[in-house]
DNA sequence: TTTAGCACTCAGAACGGTCAAGTGCTAATC
DNA sequence: GATTAGCACTTGACCGTTCTGAGTGCTAAA
């Protein structure tokens, strides 16, 4: 699909063209013709040279004519070949790195929190909907487990996982007394830490009961608390911010395209596979281009995300989805710069309560 | 506003197309006129009567006519008078109420996870879009503090609250060893288990900062973190499924009014303030139909709800928000079935792991 | 009190004409 | 050979008109 890196069959004259047509629809959003391209400075040639231009570059796939006497659109070709080769870097403002900050000022304690506020401030510095993404994991596991009383019948299990701490209540019908409750943390900690749900064996289940002796009522009911959680918890996650935003631009005034699209924030599986499957590879920002999604409902929608990483792995992404015909220059500085503040926050060595945390076991 | 309660004036007849009259509007969409209406077998008249008849409803408030020659629609007031007085009752269907149960079987943990699931089957069964609400709460304070050592400068602090588990983490430059973590969690235990935000004191602090010896510097980033989590805690939560059902129905195709709706979606304050405020009193469904709604957004939407109660305190609410021509009798009796089901898993009295927690402290 | 009949109203579809934007092509020009 | 001016052609958008059908309100008869 990406035939455009680098096609020399393009003089200065032509990119020039196409720089101006795809800037100007991204603009208007209405179909370009050569007469307004004339008003260009930078172009210095009648509107018959422009159309014979606009002609051979539709030829070559860079352009589009939606009828006969319309001017020329962009097509995703030549989408992708200005954001490849003609985009030029925009520089975010001064007010806009100083509201990135703001993330970093806040102090939350957690990356949930982190990407929260870093999904709105997409929405509302790109204008488009924004969305976070927790990837689905693969090896999940807890490296520490601690048991909190509450009564004489109730507790809670607590468990680190990957920085992250998770609860879950353990009810019991019968007396559940502070010993077997250290001893359990003990068997916890002995047997399960590292582990992933698949790895938990009926052996290792019994020789729990063998060390909580009279209490080993308590392994099997804990022990299907600990799996039911590593598995919600790699169950990846997807946020979405500003789905009203969508509405602003005239592209989604198709109310079909528009009901499969917020379809589509709802049904999160399917968007949330192809990320996690994206996610992994690159850490630049990463746009996909109408079909170029592999979605079918995007056809006319562009992707912009890119990974945040915390120590180097990468724990999520960031990113924005709007119409094809989008302010590529603004977004993709805005994730860069907003992925970069995360990454920070997240990385920083003297941030208190960043939520990064080692995994080692004291 | 609720004039119709008991509107004598309404003969037999004229209730009768009156509620024909609403059915066949919430069925199609279209303004009703009185030679459909002669279909009906159970108006025995002809089409003449029937347009006096309608006359009539139209000059006491309950019918309103788009234009000279269309039908009738039926006003608010016909609508609350239709839901007053006229609905019959719609029980649920064996599937739906297997459905319901559904939500019971899982057996999940926290009242949030309940909460999840039964808005997501709200939307499902009903076809709108769903709303649950966590009411902004007043006094919160926490009733139980741990702290959790990771190593030697990172420790995860526990909060107990109202029966939910949250946790926080702490960062120091200077070591945090194990005997400083139990002093601290004794002191916080003593000092502000109980108390609001508001009520923590500066001579609280410093008592505690005594309390502490050597690891005062401990105290005043502990009880920051423990302010915020409170104060985050008590903000209320709304949570929303199935926006793009709202597109399905011909009364939202005005692409401004959707805007305003989904924009009201994002803007959760507002209708969290409404909701809250409403949830408190009745614990019967309710039913806001068009300019009864305060927000001046939803003049054309009906929205219904129903609280959660745990241990008869209200928890939370689950609703429908969708068009004032809107299926109430299904829409009633599913929020209806839904609460009770949710209100039965969290109150139960066996079931296991419910979030139901005693707030004492042991 | 009910009903048949009829004139009237009005939104929406269908039609046709005009307009402006923009193209492709050709012939003239640099 | 590249560029440009000029012109015929295409086409969607816009606008006013007409037509149609649904539905009403009113009157007079049953």
């Amino acid at each position: 699909m990406r035939l455009s890196r680098g096609d020399n069959r393009l003089n200065e004259r032509k990119k020039l063209i196409l720089k101006a047509i795809v800037d100007a629809h991204i603009a208007n959003g209405e179909p370009v013709g050569s007469k307004y391209l004339t008003l260009n400075k930078q172009i210095a040639c009648s509107s018959a040279t422009i159309r014979n231009e606009m002609a051979e570059l539709e030829e070559m796939g860079y352009l589009e004519q939606p009828h006969t006497s319309a001017g020329r659109i962009p097509s995703e070709a030549g989408y992708r070949f200005y954001v490849d080769q003609l985009i030029d870097r925009y520089n975010l403002t001064q007010n806009e790195i100083s509201e990135l900050k703001a993330v970093l000022r806040q102090r939350q304690n957690e990356l949930d929190a982190i990407m929260q506020t870093a999904v709105t401030l997409a929405a509302r510095l790109t204008n488009y909907t924004a969305l976070s993404v927790k990837p689905r994991q693969t090896r999940i596991s807890v490296s520490r487990f601690e048991i909190m009383r509450l009564d004489s019948t109730t507790a809670v299990l607590i468990m680190l996982i990957g920085g992250i701490v998770k609860t879950k209540y353990i009810r019991s019908d019968r007396p559940i007394p502070q010993d077997a409750a250290m001893l359990l943390a003990g068997a916890l900690n002995a047997r399960l830490t590292g582990l992933t749900a698949d790895e938990i064996t009926m052996p290792i289940l019994m020789e729990m009961e063998r060390m909580l002796g009279e209490y080993d009522f308590l392994v099997s009911p804990v022990v299907k608390a600990v799996c039911e959680t590593i598995s919600v918890f790699d169950g990846g996650e997807l946020r979405f911010e500003g789905i009203n935003r969508l509405l602003a631009y005239p592209d989604y005034y198709d109310m079909d395209r528009l009901r499969e699209m917020l379809a589509l924030f709802e049904k999160k599986e399917t968007l949330l596979e192809v990320l996690s499957e994206e996610a992994k590879g690159d850490d630049r920002v990463q746009v996909f281009i109408g079909r170029e999604n592999v979605v079918k409902v995007m056809d006319n929608s562009t992707l912009i995300f890119k990974t945040v990483t915390q120590n180097g792995k990468p724990v999520g992404a960031i990113g924005v989805i709007g119409p094809t015909r989008m302010d590529y220059r603004r977004v993709i500085a805005t994730i860069e710069g907003l992925t970069k503040s995360v990454t920070d926050a997240l990385g920083g060595p003297k941030d208190e309560g960043t939520g990064r945390l080692p995994d080692h076991k004291d």
